[in-house]
RNA sequence: GUGGGCGUAGCUCAGCUGGUAGAGCACCGGGUUGUGGUCCCGGGGGUCGCGGGUUCAAGCCCCGUCGCUCACCCCA
């Protein structure tokens, strides 16, 4: 804080002891994904800009504010990436993996960047674990990423989480459903930028927070009652598998996506207890997209969950996601003799799979039962010039207190046996 | 981008109507010259976010700025 040098504005950053957790969410949204078949693809962090101003289109000021854009060496124009899928899809279509056995499953994690005004859970350096189910349209499929997410969430410990779901409709509802709504719309008594909303990105105008404009909506046509045919018996399909697999969710004819490409299945989970970024992941069909970047017309579904907002809804909830103990055994030399043989030790304890640390610093002893203590360590193993003379070490339970001699011979495998019966 | 609140030790914060900084926790050391977690004693730590202004005097008032925060906006 008395430095001039900090972090640029609005990232957030994670050191022991809570990276632990931090770590712990990540893994633990994305262990359901990997059980499921999702293989692992790890992708640049910047991409030519064109990616995103083709996947995104130009609606918003999505592209042209909030995009960390640059032009670099080779006068290209860059930007970081602000989200996961069109980065997933261009390299699905570069590597020609939808040539091969569909549906192409995919997970990835790691951040991501938007220049956005920060707040609660909204940083311009975030993180998500995200999926891509690619090619095949199968309501199956939808479900199971919808699944997938649920358990991510739970497998954290999280329960007051939400799950909105709906249906955005396709390419032959949803057009004559947004002619409809804009009619609707047009007769409203609304603000200018409203309005300009409502000719743009009409659908986003449904959820207005205000409650004025929300009186004005209560009997505006929904997308949902007007899905055709096909998009009607796709939703129902999921909403079965869903059913099946006990995923519970509300139904949300009011949910929106900010971008043309989804279709059909749109979901997003939310917490109560993250104030107005409630958001913690969400996600849905594309039917455009692929093709909008030079593929196959081929259909996906996926979604990105915010690594950063789970961890605070984690701690909202008063979830504890990881464990705080680090160290199994930790030693505790008295003298230089001792140092050198510790040192040795506790390399045979880590090759022995067995996580260890020792005193460092030439402590005295109290210190360094001190640092044992501070360790978390179940033991403490002490060796002094009285012990080497002796030819054992001190291992020490630190929850009972007891201490016995061990031959320093046995060292090694009486810790590893200690720790097991004792704690395991 | 817009508006409100906040910024004092590593952390959580106190500091009355302006009189040149405190507590708890943490850290280090001692009580216990070979033993932690409790207790007792002592110690190190602060350009009071930063810059400017008002004043004899500013942590306190004013302006700017950076950051955090809550909301708006946006939310791929």
């Amino acid at each position: 804080m008395a430095s001039t040098l900090q972090a640029p504005k609005g990232i957030p950053e994670y050191f022991p002891p809570e990276s632990a957790a931090f770590l712990a969410v990540r893994d633990g949204l994305a262990a359901p994904a990997r059980r499921a078949g999702y293989g692992y693809i790890e992708l640049p962090v910047f991409e030519d800009t064109a990616l995103f101003v083709r996947g995104v289109g130009e609606s918003t000021d999505v592209v042209s504010k909030e995009m960390y854009t640059f032009t670099d060496a080779g006068n290209r124009s860059i930007s970081l990436r602000p989200e996961g899928t069109a980065g997933v899809i261009r390299s699905v279509i570069e590597h020609g993996m939808d040539r091969a056995a569909l549906p192409v499953k995919l997970w990835y994690a790691g951040p991501f960047f938007r220049a956005e005004r920060p707040q609660h859970g909204r940083y311009r350096q975030f993180h998500q674990v995200g999926v891509e189910a690619v090619g095949v349209d199968d309501p199956a499929l939808d479900a199971e990423v919808i699944a997938i997410g649920d358990a991510g969430f739970r497998g954290l410990g999280l329960t007051r989480f939400r799950l909105d779901l709906t249906s955005l409709g396709d390419e032959t509802c949803r057009p004559p459903y947004r002619e409809l709504l804009q009619r609707f719309l047009a007769g409203l008594d609304i603000d200018e930028d409203t309005r300009r909303r409502a000719a743009i990105n009409p659908l986003r105008v449904l959820d207005d927070k205000r409650e004025a404009v929300q009186k004005q909506l209560v009997d505006a046509p929904l997308m949902v009652d007007h899905l055709c045919d096909a998009c009607q018996a796709h939703y129902d399909e999921v909403r079965e598998h869903l059913r099946a697999l006990g995923v519970p969710w509300t139904e949300a004819p009011r949910l929106v996506r900010g971008l043309d490409y989804y279709t059909k299945t749109t979901f997003e989970f939310s917490h109560p207890l993250l104030g107005a970024q409630s958001g913690i992941g969400g996600g849905g069909r594309y039917d455009g997209l692929m093709a909008s970047l030079g593929g196959q017309p081929l259909s996906g579904i996926g979604f990105g969950l915010g690594t950063d907002r789970a961890l605070l809804a984690c701690r909202a909830e008063g979830v504890e996601v990881a464990g705080t103990r680090t160290v199994e055994v930790f030693s505790v030399p008295i003298g230089a003799a001792a140092k050198a043989l510790l040192v040795k030790v506790t390399g045979q304890l880590r090759a022995a799979g067995i996580r260890a640390d020792l005193s460092y610093g030439n402590k005295g002893l109290k210190g360094a039962m001190k640092g044992a203590d501070r360790s978390g360590a179940l033991v403490t193993v002490i060796v002094g010039d009285r012990d080497l003379e002796a030819g054992v070490a001190q291992v020490k339970d630190m929850l009972s207190g007891e201490q016995n001699a061990v031959p320093l011979g046995d060292l090694v495998s009486t810790v590893t046996t200690q720790l097991k019966e004792n704690h395991l």
